[in-house]
Parts: C-alpha cells; structure tokens; sequence
RNA sequence: GCGGGCGUAGCCGAAUUGGCACAGGCGCCAGACUUAGGAUCUGGUGGGUUCGCCCAAUGUGGGUUCGAGUCCCACCGCCCGCACCA
C-alpha cells in the first residue's frame, strides 16, 4: 500500500493547530529557543525557492522542541508596502483588501507545507493594532531628537514617485522597481542612526554567531575613517571652508584643492572670477547627471574656479578646483589634493597639467604612480622622516594647536530617510502648526488611521495629502488651525521591531512587556536573506539600541545568532516572479506530499549557498520516503523473533551512529548531509531486512523508531502517521529527541589503514584501543607491507592509532 | 580598485581536527519481476588488470609536512558586496 499523503497531510496539519502544540508562553523551568524568520510580505503564491526558507525554519522548529526547548516560532506579515498599493491603482481594489486576501493565501500555502507556528501570535504591520506602535515608537524618537525633519537632497525615485533610503539605493537605482534614482532637494523625515554609528560599528565584534559575509558588509556600510578636519581659507577673500582627509601626514604635498560641485560656497567662488563662465557651464551639466551618469563617465573632470587656497602648513597658494570626483555626501565636499599619494588627485592632476610633490618615500622599486603606502615623511619639513602613524599625530596636534583643525571620524552612513510619499503605510503622526511648528499626535489619539482615498496614485506628494478631513486639524498645543503630515513611514520601520512585539502581540497599552521581551529575547535563530544585511539588519540593531537606552529592552543586540539562506537558482537566475522563473510546488504537492518536497528543499545542497533547480530530485526524495513508509508497514523484507546475534548489534550502532550524526549536522545547520546520513541509514536497514535470516523485530523497531524520531522534524506527516500505527502512543512532535548510546557508537574494531610513503598499501581490522607499540607491529607485519619495504631503508614510522600507519622508506 | 567567498565524478554534492578522496542523491548502463513500465528490486558507473591488485585524479604551478581537497605563496576562472568615501 502506497504512502496516502493526500489524507495523512491534512490530518496531522490539523491536529498539530487544534492540539496547540506549538502555542507556548513563558516557561522558566525550560530552556527558551526563540526562532523567527524575517517575516515576508504576504506576496500570496509561495514558490519552491520560498519553500526552502520556510523548511529550515520549520524543521529547526520541530528539532529544538524535541530536544525539550520551550520553543517560540511565530509568523507575521510584512504587509505595508508598494505592491499592495500598485495593485490598488491598476484595480481599485483597497490595499487592505488585496493585502489581506494574500495573507489568507499565504497561510493555506505554509499550513500545506506543514510548518507550524505559534499563530495566536501572528501579527500584520498594516493593522491599526500595529503600526499604532509604529508610531509611538517614532515618537519617541521624535522626543529624543532621534527623529528630525529637513530640507536634503535627497534619492527620488520617478517611477514610484516617493524618495528612498540610501540604502534602498543599489547602483544609482530604485532597489524595488529599477528605475535610475534622481537627486532632490525635499524637506523629509530622518532617523539619526549616525547617532548610534560607533556602536553599530563596535558591537558587531559580539555578533560571533553571525556570517563573516554580513557582518563585513554592516562594517563597510557603516564605513568609518578616522583622520582629520582642518580650516583652508581662500586667499584675497575673507572665505574659508573645511576638508576632511585621512592623510594629514601628506599635507605638505598639496598642490590643488578641490570642492564638490554642489558644494555651498562654489556659488561665491566663482562669481566674478576670471574663469566664471566656464565654471557654471561645468557646474550646470554636472548638475544635471544623475549620480549613475557621472559614474558612467568614469572620467574625472572639473574646472578651475579661479580662486587660490592657502596651505595653512607652509602658506603656498594652491588652485580650487571643482571637480565631479569629490561627492557633497561624503566628509565636508571638500579636499585637499595630494596626487603624489593619491590615486585620484594623481589622475586628476596628470590630466589638468597640475604640480605633483611627493612626501612619503615610496620603496626602491616603486614603479607606479601615485604612493598610497606607509614610508618615512620627505619634502614635509617638521614630518621628514617620520612613519605615517607618527607623522598623522605630530600634524593632527599641529592642527589643534594652531586652533585650525583636529582629528575627527568620519563614517559613511548617513541618517535613515524615513518618510514616503506613499499611502499604504505608516501614518506619521505629527502636526504641523504655524505657531507651534511640528507638534506630536498626543499619544492618546494614536493610531493615526488612514482615511479612505479616491485615487492611490502618487502625483509626487502622498496619496493622503488630498484628503481634507484628513489634513486640517486643531493643533494639540494651541488649539489653531493646523495641518497633518501626510508622508508615511518606510516600511523598513515596521520591521526594526516586530520581533519585540511577537513577545507580546496583543498589549493594548503598552508597545510590549518588558518582562515578556526579557524572557525571550534575544532571537537565537535568525533566518532570512542575505539581501537585508544593510537594511533591515542594521535597522533593527538600531531600534533594539534606542529601546535599550529607553529601558524597555535589556539587550544592546537583538539577533543572537543569523542564519543565511542560500537562493534556490534556475535558468541562471534566483527563481522569482518577475524572472519569470518560477516553479510552483503544487504538481509535486499532488505527486509526491509536503514531505517529498520538505525533504528535497533540505537535501538540495548547503543550506548557506545557492542551490540549482532539479525537476527530478522531489521524486527522489519521495522514492526514500516510500521505502520508509513500505518498511514501517512491513511490505519490505522479514522480520521474526529470534536471538540476537552480532549483526543485530552491528545494526543498532549503525543507528546510533547516524543519531550522532544527524544531531551533530543539525546543530551546525548540514542539513543536506543529515539527510544523506538516514538515507545511508534506510539503505542498511533494507539490507538488514532483505538479508537471508530477515530482521531481528525487536532489533528492527527500536532501529526503525530511532530513524522515525529523526525524520520527524524534516518528514513530519509520514513519520507522525508511522508512529501512530506503532502504537506507540503520544504526539510525535514532542517525544523527546532520541540521544546516541556511546557503547554502541564506539566502533570495537577500526580499519587501520597503512601507509608506505603516504601510499595506502594495506587495511587490517584492528582493536579500537590498540596501542602504538602493537599498531606498528601489527603494520610492519603486514604481508602486502612487506612487498613495498623489500630491499628498503626504513626511515622512519608515523603511527596514529587505531587509524593509521605510514611506514617512511628510502 | 577594496572586501568576502568559491573551484572535487556526466550533474548536485560529502570529506568538523592535515590521515582510506568522492557518503547521499540525480542521470546513465545492465539485469530481475512483468502483457507492459516513466513503478519496484538487484548490480554497475575514472583508467588498466593476469581479478591478486596496480595507476591516475580535488582549477594551474610551486612550497611546508611522514602525509595536503584541507595550511602557505603565486597564477587562472567564477560568484557576491561596496565602490571616485578623500
């Protein structure tokens, strides 16, 4: 009889959420494990490259309950955002309604799968209960001077007509839909996350179980450098302005200054200047190239103002230019060029026919251009000879003293642009008096709901904007007329702090409990994309630090250990929607079972790397979970009662074997390998059962029951149907892990393999405890040994027992 | 350019510590069962072989070591991240 799973499935998907087996609270007398997968959009089809996460995620779920964990998994939504507003645009459907539609889609999709959740837990950033929160939360900021508005150029993206994050900036482009990102002057909404930047940075050093891969790319991202900023003033102008360098040490090898081409005072500069016409036409064609533009061109470019710097360290006049490879984002826009150690000044300054003075002594071979590396201090007056390190302080405390400069860091990151001109978020709650400026929604009056609109198009403002009962307001602090903001929040919000939330999803007064954040947090396992390491894993240290420092969470790091899934690969390219490239899990559903399909996601390759798509491999997975079914209802091979003998032992600590194993590959997520080990492990036990005496039952069911507690959390349909026909009793999903006895792991006797100059020559079966004095007696009385020693020297005799000898020879 | 990672069979991959290279799966070949097989089962799947074994092999070249897929150096190729960041 075949294996039913289209009427096991549904069975054990149902009694797993009416028997609440993975609902949990608080429980001191257990050991905690909270698990969570950064909670998707509710994007409604679930494809096999999906189905990947959700199985890791489950099967970790399953294993740590057995292993007698109080396990928290919770699921949520993700489910503010552009492609529920999109679609409300094309149809005219109600975001909450497309919104929620996918939800329930969603869910059907995960509980076919078998993964199991605490849903009395389940939460939805697009309800008022939620982003309630949101907002307090934002007020909070706003209080602390962590949440601030100004007028920026800022990332604007044409197509989705609402400005971005840096971060949600890839090449130049909109991260969602691709389209070439344009810069803005706009007034808009920051969260100062440069506030936090030395402890994002320094704490990554505590985030041991996270990949090297993340951590690097927060470090880069965050970007610190440290070096000095000092004062150049203009000559014949009473002008001055700042540059930041992390070669002071170079400073006397200056030859040119150069500013942005946004830079405030270029304005001043070049007017009346003898090069001023050539300067604004410069300036206005930079100005027009978006940011991928003038990367494209690769060239550097620029324009002499007309105007000469002074080096404040021996006073020589130096030409301003402005120049398209110096960036008004980064520093002060400004820099002092030293092409003899700088790449780029040397580039710039071969091209413009400018001085080139070198001040470190590059080495004696030194053929390239510009010398970026460390060396004594030349043509640099009171610096000659000094190291780089030394010749940094001596000119940093140089600086100080004149009062004209000091050593400062700079990092990269930028503040968090947090407002949308978009409707289906989170509302910002503030009010905007004349009289009393930006005033805060009083905390009573939260949520600030959306009200309905008529059209979800954006017309480079919010949708909301065009709501008067929504806009005109009294103003909470002087009772005037006022006007609501109507930029909502970037959803990247939403998810700084769900995780917190799950610990206490329903509080109605308070964002959460303390005490229930405490027991659960931190997250020990965290799974999700690696695409989030710059966004939503630096956001949410974030908040966790800001909810530190409110006294709400104990925590300074929110996500103990990080877990990145590899992408599922087809035709070359990650499987998604708008690839075209999806397969959908529903003809092998019908085929082969969620379990088929389980195991296959776990069996396709290492769980950190990308896995290529194979339309056969869910049958093969199927194929081993048939020939489990078959030998758990005794259509293959024999069994009868009889005696034990060695080869029922031998079978037993094969089984033990794969129980250490398996745990061990579980716990260091090798998760292909574990399952390769109970195929081993099938394999040996249908051998054992076609054998010619057939198998031992009392033998066979203890084998066949450790092997059905191992596959429960990767198999769970079949192997809870199995184990309830056994009789056994109990639900599956919480009897205990099974532990490996180490009698019987312990090989009695070990294949001693022997070596003649590091080629194997022979393999005897040895005593596991043989000693070195026996190893090597045994070895060099080898006969097939013997053959290769003949007429030679021994030379010497490497002996590893029980595993190996290598017999040296000349 | 800087940083991170990778390169093992026809394909996906295994090899926690330097110690029998290739577990497990896919594909393929042969056989069994069968009216039939795209089901299932058994065996095989680098080369040579006198069937005892022998030889070759982890991108390329070198090094360390009794011993290297693993460590070191150089090179080739691929993937990812950041990128005119001063």
């Amino acid at each position: 009889m075949a294996y039913d799973f289209a009427a096991i499935e549904p069975k054990w998907q149902e009694l797993w959420e009416s028997e609440g087996v993975f609902h949990v609270t608080e429980d001191e007398s257990r050991p905690k494990f909270y698990n969570v997968q950064m909670y998707p959009y509710p994007s409604g089809e679930l494809h096999m490259g999906h189905l990947r996460n959700y199985t890791y995620v489950d099967l970790l779920t399953r294993y740590h309950r057995m292993r007698g964990k109080n396990v928290l998994s919770p699921m949520g939504w993700d489910s503010f955002g552009l492609p529920a507003e999109n679609a409300a645009i094309q149809t005219g459907v109600h975001p909450r309604e497309f919104t929620e539609r996918q939800i329930v889609t969603m869910k059907a999709q995960l509980r076919r799968l078998g993964a199991v959740y605490d849903w009395t837990r389940e939460l939805a950033s697009h309800t008022p209960e939620y982003y309630k929160w949101d907002q307090w939360l934002f007020l909070q900021l706003f209080e602390r001077g962590l949440a601030y508005k100004k007028r920026a150029r800022v990332n604007w993206c044409p197509k989705d007509q609402t400005v971005l994050a840096n971060e949600q900036v890839v090449d130049g482009a909109c991260e969602r839909c691709g389209t070439v990102v344009v810069k803005r002057d706009l007034e808009q909404w920051f969260f100062k996350i440069t506030d936090y930047a030395d402890r994002l940075l320094n704490d990554l050093a505590t985030l041991t179980e996270w990949p090297e891969r993340v951590r690097v790319m927060q470090e880069n991202w965050i970007g610190r450098s440290e070096g000095c900023q000092f004062r150049m003033l203009v000559a014949d102008t009473d002008l001055g302005f700042e540059v930041f360098t992390t070669r002071p040490d170079t400073v006397f090898g200056m030859t040119f200054a150069v500013l942005a081409p946004e830079h405030p005072l270029v304005e001043q500069l070049m007017t009346g200047s003898d090069t001023e016409s050539e300067a604004r036409a410069y300036i206005e064609r930079t100005a027009r190239q978006s940011e991928i533009e003038r990367l494209a061109e690769g060239d550097k470019s620029g324009v002499f103002t007309g105007r000469f710097a002074i080096d404040p360290v021996n006073g020589r006049q130096v030409p301003i230019y402005i120049a398209n490879y110096v960036l008004m984002g980064y520093g002060t826009g400004a820099i002092m060029a030293v092409p003899g150690q700088d790449d780029r000044d040397w580039e710039f300054a071969e091209k413009y026919g400018l001085e080139i003075i070198r001040t470190v002594e590059p080495p004696p071979d030194w053929t390239g251009k510009a010398y970026t590396g460390d060396g004594p201090a030349i043509n640099s007056d009171f610096l000659d000879g000094l190291d780089m390190s030394e010749a940094k302080k001596r000119i940093i405390a140089w600086f100080e003293e004149q009062g004209i400069g000091r050593g400062t860091i700079q990092y990269r990151l930028r503040d968090w642009l947090i407002s949308r001109q978009r409707y289906w978020g989170s509302p910002i709650p503030i009010i905007i008096c004349p009289r009393d400026g930006l005033v805060p929604v009083p905390e009573d009056q939260l949520p600030v709901v959306h009200p309905d609109v008529k059209d979800y198009a954006p017309q480079g403002r919010s949708p909301l904007a065009s709501v008067p009962e929504f806009v005109n307001v009294e103003c909470p602090k002087c009772g005037g007329p006022a006007e609501r903001e109507t930029d909502t929040m970037d959803t990247f919000v939403d998810s700084s702090w769900y995780y917190l939330r799950y610990c206490d999803p329903h509080n109605e007064s308070r964002i959460f409990d303390p005490a229930a954040v405490r027991y659960w947090m931190p997250v020990d396992q965290y799974v999700g994309g690696v695409e989030h390491a710059v966004l939503h894993l630096l956001y949410a240290r974030f908040i966790t630090k800001v909810l530190h420092d409110m006294g709400l969470v104990d925590v300074e790091e929110p996500f103990a250990r990080l877990f990145t899934q590899g992408m599922l690969v087809k035709d070359g390219a990650k499987m998604s929607k708008s690839k075209g490239n999806v397969v959908s899990p529903d003809r092998y559903y019908t085929r082969y079972g969620a379990d088929a399909i389980r195991l296959f996601e776990l069996f396709i390759g290492p769980p950190t790397d990308d896995a290529i798509w194979n339309d056969n491999g869910v049958e093969g997975t199927f194929r081993f979970l048939d020939r489990v079914w078959r030998m758990g209802t005794g259509e293959i091979g024999r069994v009868a009662d009889r005696d034990e003998n060695p080869g029922d032992r031998e079978v037993l600590a094969v089984t033990h074997r794969t129980v250490k194993k398996v745990t061990e590959d579980i716990d260091r997520f090798h998760f292909n390998t574990a399952v390769a080990a109970l195929m081993g492990l099938a394999n040996s036990l249908i051998d054992y059962l076609n054998s010619d005496e057939g198998g031992r039952r009392a033998t066979f069911d203890e084998a066949f029951r450790l092997m059905i507690l191992m596959m429960a959390p990767m198999a769970p349909h079949m192997t809870h149907e199995l184990w309830e026909r056994s009789g056994r009793g109990g639900m599956l999903a919480v009897e205990a892990w099974p532990e490996w006895d180490p009698t019987l792991v312990r090989q009695e006797t070990v294949t001693m393999i022997i070596q003649v100059n590091g080629k194997v020559r022979d393999r005897i079966e040895v005593a596991a405890d043989i000693d070195a004095v026996e190893a090597e007696k045994v070895a060099l009385e080898s006969a097939k040994v013997k053959a290769h020693l003949d007429g030679k020297k021994i030379e010497k005799v490497v002996v590893r027992p029980p595993n190996l000898v290598n017999v040296v020879v000349r």
